[in-house]
DNA sequence: CTCACGGGATCGTTGAACAAAAGTACTGTC
DNA sequence: GACAGTACTTTTGTTCAACGATCCCGTGAG
C-alpha cells in the first residue's frame, strides 16, 4: 500500500470516490426513500403516488419510477402492475424465513472464520463498541443499527462482496420487521453482551462456541419477534390497510 | 467490438419485436435481453446503445432504461453513468468469488438435507435426468442448462425463497462465465455422472457424503474455468471499455 | 344483497425536447 | 511528427405533456 503515513487525507479521498460519480437523481431519490421507509415514517402498506412524491421531491415520474424500481429490487417496495408501490408489509412467514436464512448464511459465514482476515473482527469489534456507547448514552434506535452492523461483519467473515450485498438488503428488510417492537429498548439492549460475548469467542478463533452462541442468538430473536407478530396480526384473514 | 461493424446482433434483436404485447413492456425488453446476454449472442463489453435497442424492440428509450436498470442490477449489465450500459465483462477474480459464494451456500443448503422436503429431491432428480436426455440428444448448451437446474435445486433444500432467488442471479452470471469454455461438450458432459452420484446421495440422505461429493465438484469446475480464464485472459493491463 | 356499469383517478408508455457529459475531429504551435 | 487546446457531434440524463389502459369505487337496476 502506498499509503503511508504522510497521506492519510488521499485514502479519505477514495470514500468520497463514488459518491461523485453516484450523481445519479433516481439513485439520490432511492436513498431518500429507502430511509424513510426502513426509519418507519412511511408505514408498511402505505401506497407511493407517484404524482405526490414526485411533486414534493422535486423530480419527474419518469425519474421518480427508476427509484421505485430500485427500491422494489430491494425488496423494501413491493410493485403492483397498474396499481402502484407500496411499502412492503412483512408477515410472520417473512419473518421465520429471514431468520432461517440468517441462520444458514451467518453460520456457513462462522465456519470461514479459520481464513478470515484480522481486519474483518476488528470490523465486528468496532460494531459491538459502537452498539454499547449507542446504549450508554440511550440512543436506542442506534443499537439497533450497530446491531445489524455486527452481523453484516459476521457475514463479512465468508468473505464475498456478493454475498454481502445480498444480506445488507436482508438486513435491510429486518430493520421494517423490527418496527413491530415497540419499545427498541427493550428489544435491541439485551443482545450487547451476547454480541460482546461471541465477539470473544471470533476472537479467540472459537469456531464450534461461535457457531453455538450464534444459532440461540438467532433463535431468540426469532422467537421473540414472531410473539410479537402473533399479537399485533392475530390469526385470521390478512385485512390489508 | 463497437455497435456498427459486427453487430448482427442488433438486427436479430427485431425478430423479437412481436412477442411484446403482453404485461410490463419494460420487464418483457428485459427478458428478452436478459436471454440475448446469457445465451452469448451478445458478448461481454459490449455497449448497448439506447436509441440503437429502443429502435430495433421499438420501445421508447424511458422504458428500455428501466429494462436496463433491471438488468443492472442482476449484475448481467454494468451502467456507467454519462457513459451507457455495457454487457459485463466477468474477471478471473468474479470466477473465484463465485465459486467460493456457491461452496458456501449450496454446502450450507446441503447441511439441510435433513429437514428438505421429498418434493425438493424429485426436483433435482428431473434435473439431473434432463440432463442425461439432452446430452443423449447432443444438445450441449441444454446440458448446461440442466446443470445449472441441478445446482438450484441444490439450493432449494436450504428452503429459502430469498436465497433461491438470490443464487438464480449468481447462476445468471455463471452462464456468462461459462461462455469462455468453448467447447460446451467438453466441459457440461463430464459432470452428468457427478450429478447423479450426488444425487445418489441426496435420495440417501447421506449429508456427509454429499457435502464431500459438493466440495470436490465445485473445487474441480472453477479449477478448469480458471485454467481457461488464464488462457483467454494473458497477464496483463485490462483492456476493458 | 348481488352484480353490472360508468366516472374518475392512477398507472404504463410514448415522443419530443434540452442540458450536460463524453467522444471525436480539427486546428495551430513547437 | 507529436502534442495541447478547441470546436463539433453524439449520447446520455432528465423533464414534460399527452393518451390509452387499467383499476377503484359509488350508483343503480335486478
Amino acid at each position: 500500500m502506498s499509503t503511508g503515513a504522510l497521506g492519510t487525507w488521499v485514502s479519505d479521498l477514495e470514500k468520497d470516490k463514488d459518491l461523485i460519480g453516484r450523481s445519479s437523481t433516481a439513485e439520490r431519490v432511492a436513498g431518500i426513500l429507502r430511509d424513510r421507509v426502513t426509519e418507519g415514517f412511511i408505514p408498511p402498506g402505505t401506497r407511493m403516488s407517484e404524482e405526490a412524491i414526485g411533486e414534493a421531491l422535486g423530480v419527474s415520474r419518469n425519474t421518480l419510477r427508476e427509484a421505485f424500481r430500485l427500491l422494489a429490487h430491494e425488496r423494501l417496495l413491493v410493485h403492483e402492475l397498474n396499481r402502484g408501490v407500496f411499502v412492503r408489509t412483512l408477515s410472520k412467514d417473512d419473518v421465520v424465513e429471514l431468520y432461517r436464512l440468517r441462520q444458514i448464511v451467518e453460520g456457513a459465514a462462522v465456519r470461514e472464520l479459520a481464513s478470515a482476515p484480522d481486519q474483518v473482527i476488528a470490523t465486528i469489534r468496532a460494531a459491538v463498541e459502537d452498539g454499547e456507547r449507542a446504549a450508554s448514552e440511550h440512543r436506542w434506535p442506534d443499537v439497533g443499527t450497530a446491531n445489524l452492523q455486527f452481523h453484516q461483519g459476521i457475514v463479512q467473515l465468508a468473505g464475498s462482496p456478493r454475498l454481502e450485498e445480498f444480506m445488507l438488503r436482508i438486513h435491510a428488510e429486518l430493520r421494517l420487521v423490527f418496527h413491530v417492537m415497540h419499545n427498541p429498548r427493550r428489544f435491541h439492549e439485551p443482545y450487547l453482551a451476547r454480541n460482546r460475548e461471541l465477539m470473544a469467542a471470533l476472537e479467540s478463533r472459537n469456531t464450534q462456541h461461535a457457531e453455538l452462541l450464534l444459532a440461540v442468538y438467532l433463535a431468540d430473536a426469532e422467537r421473540q419477534l414472531v410473539r410479537a407478530f402473533a399479537g399485533a396480526e392475530p390469526s385470521g384473514p390478512e385485512l390489508a390497510r
